[in-house]
Parts: C-alpha cells; structure tokens; sequence
DNA sequence: TGTTAATTGATAATTATTATCATTAAAAAA
DNA sequence: TTTTTTAATGATAATAATTATCAATTAACA
C-alpha cells in the first residue's frame, strides 16, 4: 500500500470530473477501496459500511464498484471459484502472489515482467495492453501450521 | 495442440483407474476436451454434443469437467467477466495471450516463466504451487480490422 | 431555496453453476 | 449370457452472485 490518502483524492477528483455527486456512500466505498491493502471482496466492503450505513444496500456497492471500474481506477481479480477481489489503492495490472489457504494476496515486486510482455508481443504480434499475473502458493504462516 | 489422440487417452485411461465408467457422453467430452484446440466454454462443449446427443443435459457437461478436473486433467481458465473456458489438453499452468475482440486465445512459448517462479518464491517465503498468466490484447486480425 | 437529474434502497430478474432424484445403463459377478 | 450392483444420466429445482427496475431521496447548481 503506497499512499492511500493520495489515491482517495485521486478518484474522487476522477469522480468529480466526470460529474458523478459525491454522496456519503460514495465517499465511504472510495475509501475503503483506496486503504484496500487487503483486496477486498464485495462482501467485505459491504460489511464494514453497514456498520455507517445501516440502510446501505448491496446494490450500491456493485454499482459504486462497476463505476470506478469504468474509471479505471479499481483493479478487479476474478478468481477461478467465482469470486472477486477489488484493489482500489493499486488498479493497474501488477503480479499478485495467493495462499491457498488462507487467502492472503500479497504484492510481490517484480521487474522482468516488461521485458515478457516485449518478448510476447514479437512472437504473437499481438498489441498487448495489459495482463494478469497470479502465483498460487501457501505462505509461510500456513506452511508453519502444518 | 500437441498430441490430441495422446490427451485422450490418457484422460480415458485416468477415468477407467479410478473406477469411473466409461459412458458414450463421457467419450464425447473426452473427446472435445482433449481437442480443446479453442478453449471452449461449457456452453461450446454442450453445443457440439447436442449435434451427437439430442438428450444431453448441460448437467452432464458440468459433472463431467468437475471430474476431470479433479483428476489433473483439465485446466479451468476463469476470467473476471465471469466466463470459464477449458484446456483439456495443456491441463497444466500455461501462459495465454487472449483478444479482447475476438477472444481468441494463443498458447506462446515462454520459457523465463520458471527463474520468475524461484524469484517470487525466495522474495515471498512462500511455496509456489502453481500459476496463472494472461496477457491481453487485440490480435493481427483484429489489428487490421481498425 | 427550488429545481433537476443522478443516486439510493429494496427487491425482482437474470445467469451460471450445483443439488436432487427417479430412471437408465456400464461394469463385474454368477 | 444373464443377473446384480452401482454409478451416470436427464430433467429440473435450488442456490448464489450479479444486474435491472423503479419509486423515493438527495447532491449539485441555478
């Protein structure tokens, strides 16, 4: 997580130039999803607004969702079980290592992913414009529990 | 596509170890899966057998991939629209370069795959088990189309 | 402060997948 | 080959996640 105060600011100015109303709800969904250090799912987002807003409905959060999405300024993770995870603090395309078990995803760094997207583009002579690299694995707190 | 007729009869020979009855529907998705040159969704797989088998039940291709699946021998590519695709014949983690307009999808090689794997894992201290990478983006053919 | 148009909340509709269960048929035994 | 056993199939209901609908609300701006 680099800098969430930032990244709120910046989809919410993102918001406001597309003429989108700032509501209470909004606000609050931004800022879960620019803190987001823990790729959130739907679900938990929801949770921990209904705390704020009692009346908040699941519809909200998936339209909210699907609007900064179109922004560009959500990066979804479709799991093959169906489910997703939203990183609102870093939404562009960038490597995610996974534990299978607890469902930990942390950012690893990773540099020589540039120079494959190069290396592939030459050999497939495709216009390349983004990816999705996931690494499954069991992290070392799980792999201490066994 | 490497060796299709070899694919298949691994996958049948998998099946009838495991005490799981041969069926005629079973071949036939044996069949398509272990061609799976397309990737086909399940909505593909139950159109071509429908041709074969008026009777057949989506259920049956569901049970069928669920079943193979679990026997290592199919590769379940899910994607964040929600649509799931199948490699019976590669069932092992592969890169894929996907259309976005077309939904082709390519299988390149790439061979600096495994050091990024080793990289990962002393940066993480986790234990890698598997992987998945795509790359997205629009193909020569779609290129020229603009 | 009033007006307008977007947003919300509640809920219905949709879609993909899984579960259920009576019937059928493949595999093993007789 | 015939019988027996047990898993697989087909039809459909159930489930779960997401999207659509629509009346009521409210943010933005005149």
């Amino acid at each position: 997580m680099s800098h969430p105060q930032k990244r709120f600011e910046t989809i919410i100015q993102k918001l406001r130039e597309n003429h989108h109303k700032i509501t209470p709800q909004r606000l609050a969904i931004v800022n879960i999803l620019s803190k987001s250090d823990g790729h959130p799912s739907v679900e938990e987002i929801y949770n921990q607004l209904k705390y704020d807003f009692p009346t908040m409905s699941l519809a909200t959060v998936y339209r909210n969702i699907v609007l900064i999405k179109s922004l560009g300024e959500v990066l979804e993770l479709g799991f093959p079980d169906g489910s997703n995870r939203y990183d609102g603090n870093k939404p562009y395309s960038h490597p995610h290592v996974i534990c299978i078990k607890c469902n930990k995803i942390v950012d690893p760094d990773l540099d020589s992913l540039d120079s494959m997207k190069k290396e592939i583009a030459n050999e497939t002579n495709f216009k390349i414009l983004n990816h999705r690299l996931d690494f499954f694995g069991i992290c070392s707190n799980c792999q201490a529990k066994m």
